[in-house]
DNA sequence: CTCTATTTTAAACGGTCGTTTTATACACTG
DNA sequence: CAGTGTATAAAACGACCGTTTAAAATAGAG
């Protein structure tokens, strides 16, 4: 018992770190189990199959990011009302930071995986995890919604629906071609920016973004 | 010799559609082939391998959007110049959009094609398609990036690089999951945006993110 | 028409993939 | 200690992939 629990964890803390390097399609249950010293076989004992292993490393960080996304959007309501004042997109968008920060409990490095495996996961199988995430967390991405919509009321819903999956594509290619976005730039201006610095530099970018009036209301 | 031609131009129309809409990974010959009514062994004889069939998909719209892109550079500047004025960052992306319009000519869905092909070469064969596009057309890319650069003269290089491949990142993800989020959008606010809107709506949204200012000089 | 070079065709090759099967080893309970 | 259910192991399965081979068909030139 003890021992076949190791053998699952090793397979998934195994299996994430390969799918956020290569994405899930290109990495096989070849490459997982002999990177993991486990059996062929075992993934789809454990897991049953290779998809349900991918919904069980992404429903992982889920579980972590999500509740606490949900924690720091009603703070930051709860905050906002308390002072009678309206917060502003850039203060939504601020409250992916923390949840982000927490995936650190699940692994030291969990906030870059996440974001690589939630690239690759919209990239590749791309309603597989709209769908997860909407059954899950369907509550969380909505109030996220609600505020940003409530930050921008002069602009309309399908404006900022587009704006805000134009944000997601922003952040998803900056962490998919982090590694060779970094290596370019940093030949290119010798400026080194680390893995978290992209995430900084990307708020200001999305939140004028989101922000910006529609000149075509 | 007439019904060579016939046969590689079935494959490569066929190609680029079947590419355009599945990914370059995802669409194997024999659905090309099979799809095309041709051998499957055609490609290889005509085109040597899947990589060059790539390549000369991709090369087919380059070689149309590139100069057109850099014609209408070269005109904003000249523009400027004459008038006395210095062009904004929303004039230097509109350059891209006559250009886009352009492919029209390589195909009636041309300009949709090639940016659904953009994406899926940018996520699947991150290095192949840069070296490619920085090799034959790097002058023009070098000179977009001047531009935004002398229009934003406040932030530095480091920022703008960033900034300028979210926003390439924004449009990809638009475009490469574009369907999908038409279909959710029509579902959600009743109002159905085609594809041309697409970009219509994420102009402004990449220009008031390239021009916002760094909080992090 | 004949010859030659180009193109098309059918078939097979070697490889990787996810999954399944079958047998063996292990741990725990009674 | 025996027996039962769980876990590991090796091997094979069938399917699909890109590519190659070698023969058949088709062109155009002399």
């Amino acid at each position: 018992m003890a021992k076949a629990l190791r053998t699952k964890d090793k397979i998934i803390v195994t299996a994430e770190m390969l799918f956020a390097e290569h994405g899930f399609e290109q990495t096989s249950l070849r490459q997982i189990t002999s990177e993991a010293n486990v059996n062929l076989a075992s993934v789809n004992y454990h897991f049953g199959s290779k998809k349900a292993l991918i919904q069980a490393v992404m429903a992982r960080y889920q579980a972590v990011f999500m509740p606490a996304l949900a924690a720091q959007l009603q703070e930051l309501a709860q905050r906002s009302e308390r002072a009678g004042v309206t917060y502003r997109t850039a203060d939504v968008l601020a409250c992916v930071n923390a949840p982000l920060f927490a995936l650190k409990q699940v692994r030291v490095d969990g906030p870059l995986i996440y974001l690589r495996l939630l690239g690759y996961a919209y990239s590749e199988i791309q309603g597989h995890l709209r769908r997860f995430t909407m059954t899950h967390y369907g509550d969380v991405v909505h109030q996220f919604f609600a505020m940003i919509q409530s930050a921008n009321p002069n602009l309309c819903a399908n404006t900022l629906f587009w704006r805000l999956h134009f944000s997601l594509g922003a952040m998803l290619f900056a962490q998919v071609s982090g590694q060779a976005l970094r290596e370019i730039a940093a030949s290119d201006f010798g400026e080194d920016t680390h893995a978290e610095e992209t995430l900084a530099k990307l708020l200001p970018f999305v939140a004028a973004g989101i922000a910006a009036s529609d000149p075509q209301p």
